[in-house]
DNA sequence: AGAATGTGCAACCCTGGAGTTGCACATTAG
DNA sequence: CTAATGTGCAACTCCAGGGTTGCACATTCT
C-alpha cells in the first residue's frame, strides 16, 4: 500500500498516468517525447508504477508498451476512505466515553504512564 | 495533493496517525516514545503532516498537541476515486471509438507525430 | 528560587530516488 | 545484408528527506 502511495508520490508519474489514459497503451521512448525527461527517466517510474501494479507492461515486438491500470488507484482510494471512516469512528468513541463515564472530568489519562 | 500523497508514503508516519486517531490528541515528546525514533524525527514528521493538512497543532502551555484530521484523508480518497474514474471512462471511450470508427483497423494512430 | 520537563532551532550524517549519459544487444525496415 | 529504431544495463551526479545530537529557551512543579 505504501508502495502505491509512494508511487504516486512524483508528478512525473502523473503525468506519465495521464498520458497512457489518454492513449492506452504507449512505450517509454513515445512517452519520453511529451515530457522534459529522458527515456531512461521515463523507463525508471514505469517500473516504479510497475511495481505498485498501476501500469502493466507486455512486450510486442522489439517494443515494450504499458498500459494503465485503474482498478489499482481504486483500490487504494477504497482503502484509504476506509482508513478515514476508522479515525473517524476511533475519535467519536472516546470522545463520547469522556462524556458519558465522567462528564466532569477533564485531561482523559488514556494512554499515559500513570506518572501524573 | 501531492503533498498529501508524500505525506502518507512514510510508514512512520501512518504510525503517528494511527496513534493519534487512538488518543485524540498527543504531543511529540509522548509519541515519540511509542515509536523507535527521537523525538526530533517525530517533531518533523509532524510537521510534514501538517502542512499537508492531515494533522493539526495546538499550543497549550509549553505542550503542542496534535489532532489527526480524518477530514483530509477522506477528501484525498475521493479525489483518487474520481481520478480513477476518469481513468476508466477515457478506456472505455477509446475501445468504443477503436470498434465503432473502423473495427477492421488496429493499431489507432491517436497520437502519433503522423510520419509513419 | 531551583529543579524538571517540554519545545524549538541548527548543524550534521547518510541513504535512496530522480535524472543523465554511454554503450551493447535485439528487432524491424529497406 | 545493412541501417534504423528501440530496449536494457550500468555507472555516475545531485539533493531532498529521514534520522541524530547538542544546546538554548520557556513553562511548570515543589
Amino acid at each position: 500500500m505504501i508502495e502505491v502511495l509512494a508511487a504516486l508520490a512524483e508528478p512525473t508519474r502523473w503525468q506519465l498516468l495521464d498520458q497512457l489514459a489518454a492513449q492506452k497503451e504507449a512505450t517509454a521512448t513515445r512517452l519520453a517525447e511529451g515530457l522534459p525527461v529522458s527515456r531512461q527517466a521515463v523507463v525508471k517510474h514505469l517500473a516504479v508504477l510497475e511495481r505498485a501494479g498501476l501500469v502493466a507492461g507486455h512486450r510486442s515486438g522489439r517494443e515494450m508498451r504499458y498500459v494503465v491500470r485503474a482498478k489499482r488507484l481504486d483500490e487504494t482510494a477504497r482503502w484509504m476512505a476506509a482508513a478515514a471512516r476508522r479515525w473517524d469512528d476511533r475519535l467519536a468513541r472516546i470522545k463520547e466515553l469522556a462524556e458519558t463515564d465522567s462528564p466532569e472530568r477533564r485531561e482523559s489519562p488514556s494512554f499515559g504512564s500513570g506518572i501524573a
